[in-house]
DNA sequence: CCCATAGATTGACAATTATCGATATAGCGA
DNA sequence: TCGCTATATCGATAATTGTCAATCTATGGG
């Protein structure tokens, strides 16, 4: 939640420029790099759209580990690192945990790639 | 050049769908992983901004050691994760070798993100 | 030819990460 | 209160990764 990373926020957006930061300077590229590095895992891309394509686009844990194959454990380490990133979002009801996208995050996290 | 990901070539595209894939599966879970991981490293995104942002869109490997502040042979082991992954393409002219945007690459990589 | 320079490759090492088994915590039902 | 079930956390381990120093390759100039 620090970092806004002007995106559509820019004053005087003219039309179809390049955008065109000057370059990336290294706090910025830290920050990009922690969420896209989220990202980055094939099983965490499956939990993320497990999850979007999930009825009323959630999923508990115990939907997640048996397509996976993977063990419980390590599917709630996953989701904690999805977590972190601000991509997925966790709601405890009764024994069971909820996981959903964040709203925007998605396009967030490809705008940073957009935005290079 | 495989892996189509089929983007934007949907038949009936009616208006403002989620668009959902039903669920990623393994394969291209894998090949979206791969092409993410080469952009989750912070160095490897300023590689790309430098490049981008370079005169003619493109930049030699003497003009990305020194803002990057790493070593030759670091430079050149980031640039060819990035060309492995089809997001940098090399030229050699002469002594130096050129690098620059594979056109299209950097939207095709943030439509994986989008098309979870 | 020989040397200087740009860049790639190799080998090593430290740090990070993905995974698992075992255990801890927390809520629910009897 | 006593388990039972869902999930999180811990500790260990194997695999991967980022980095560097040293070396190799190729190109151009004298």
């Amino acid at each position: 939640m620090t970092t806004a990373l002007t995106v559509e926020t820019d004053p005087a957006q003219l039309c179809c420029e390049p955008s065109s930061q000057p370059v990336l300077n290294a706090v910025d590229a830290q920050e990009s790099a922690r969420v896209l590095k989220a990202l980055s895992d094939p099983n965490r891309l499956r939990l993320l759209s497990i999850v979007k394509a999930g009825d009323g686009g959630e999923a508990c844990v115990c939907d997640l580990t048996e397509p996976l194959d993977l063990g419980q454990p390590t599917v709630s380490h996953h989701l904690k690192i999805l977590v972190d990133a601000g991509l997925l979002e966790r709601e405890k009801r009764g024994t069971w945990a909820y996981y959903s996208l964040v709203p925007g995050a998605l396009e967030a996290a490809s705008a940073r790639i957009l935005g290079l």
